[in-house]
DNA sequence: TCAAAAACTTAATGACAATTCAATTTTTGG
DNA sequence: CCAAAAATTGAATTGTCATTAAGTTTTTGA
């Protein structure tokens, strides 16, 4: 009766489910994690109960035990999904553009896309305090990375000559904080739009670095 | 034996405590908040428990009931607090200078400054959708005033062409999410310190919309 | 079609944390 | 110094979840 979370390795073995089966798991995963990001965005971590997002599914509550072995596995895997999703802009980043303020143009419209198209990016502004002890340091750790990621091209574009000789580190942070704070104000009903947002978010924040 | 917490109805009618007691009561509510800003900001509302912020007192837990009815009283004055301190602002930042990037300029800066040197204004970074329905809504009320100030400083930048046409909603929201963002990772023991944040933020910020 | 696997359910369990209550200690002001 | 008020405490209460256990229903694939 063990459950093995095969999903949760990533790498997984495989040999003993249908890929059919497999499959079908993940998707049904990816939906509590979507429902767990939309509570969590609304309610905050602590505030969310397993009830919350399984009403958003329409089970109860314990099948979610089925995917995830507690509630802290569930706000990891919405940590590891948003990270992943904007950990892959450096890279694209890079292969847009040479120019540093192109690329930080790039990467801002293109978090803000992943932000509220998608909400998968909103987890980055969730608390990461609330993650256990060894998952805590891992999203810190990969966090930091797109952190550096950021400063590289701010003192590339300083470098270049693209930007005035700002702070790199106060300005990524302006950057994320803007960011990250449409988890709390966005409203995908709304008049605003990603295209829009994401453009006016690069211009704003990319213009006051020249 | 019912308390009658003077203190949260602000117009004390004081008659039946004298002054110097009255003084000391608010001087511990003072720094129950305090206490509360600093433990709701490293774990959020409902992953702090009423335990954390007595702790840092160096009482139990029950002692807080002599000064808050309950812990949603506390987080609402957190916001109140916070709330009065950058309101005062608007008009400080009116006095200030009659040039609407001026008045910005100073505005976010001060703002910083207030999330910084003390605590005061992280609390507007706190969830408010953990409050009870009616302090909710008068929160998000002074709060959407609060913006609605700011937005009318960016109105006027665009009118007296100052600033470009930008869309001001969504300006003020990336100033805001800067400024809020800054209760995620600020140290006070660190190396960055609120003047220079206040102007490099207002530099970026500020500098984006011309 | 049918047995095994998977998905989900209902009914406990147990912990934790907010709150209440009934003292006890400390402070205040005459 | 002393009685009343204020501040605080420890013990008891309670409700809310997360989690576990033990079925039941649904899906899968041969």
């Amino acid at each position: 009766m063990t459950i093995q979370f095969l999903g949760a390795a990533m790498g997984a073995t495989g040999s003993e489910v249908s890929p059919r089966v497999e499959a079908k798991r993940q998707r049904r995963r990816a939906e509590i994690l979507e429902a767990a990001i939309q509570a969590f965005r609304e309610k905050g971590y602590h505030g969310t109960t397993l009830e919350d997002i399984a009403e958003r599914l329409g089970v109860r509550n314990t099948a979610l035990y089925h995917y995830f072995p507690d509630k802290e596995a569930i706000l990891y895997e919405c940590h590891r999904e948003s990270l992943g999703q904007v950990m892959t802009l450096l890279d694209d980043a890079r292969r847009h553009s040479d120019s540093p303020a192109e690329q930080l143009r790039y990467l801002i419209a293109e978090h803000v896309r992943v932000m509220t198209e998608t909400l998968r990016g909103s987890s980055l502004a969730f608390e990461v305090h609330s993650l256990a002890p060894e998952h805590q340091a891992e999203i810190i750790r990969e966090r930091d990375r797109y952190e550096r990621g950021l400063r590289k091209v701010i003192t590339a574009g300083i470098d270049s000559g693209e930007f005035r000789d700002v702070n790199p580190k106060i300005t990524v942070f302006a950057i994320l904080g803007a960011i990250n704070w449409i988890a709390r104000w966005f409203d995908p009903d709304g008049t605003i739009h990603s295209p829009e947002l994401g453009a006016a978010f690069a211009d704003q924040l990319v213009g006051g670095l020249t």
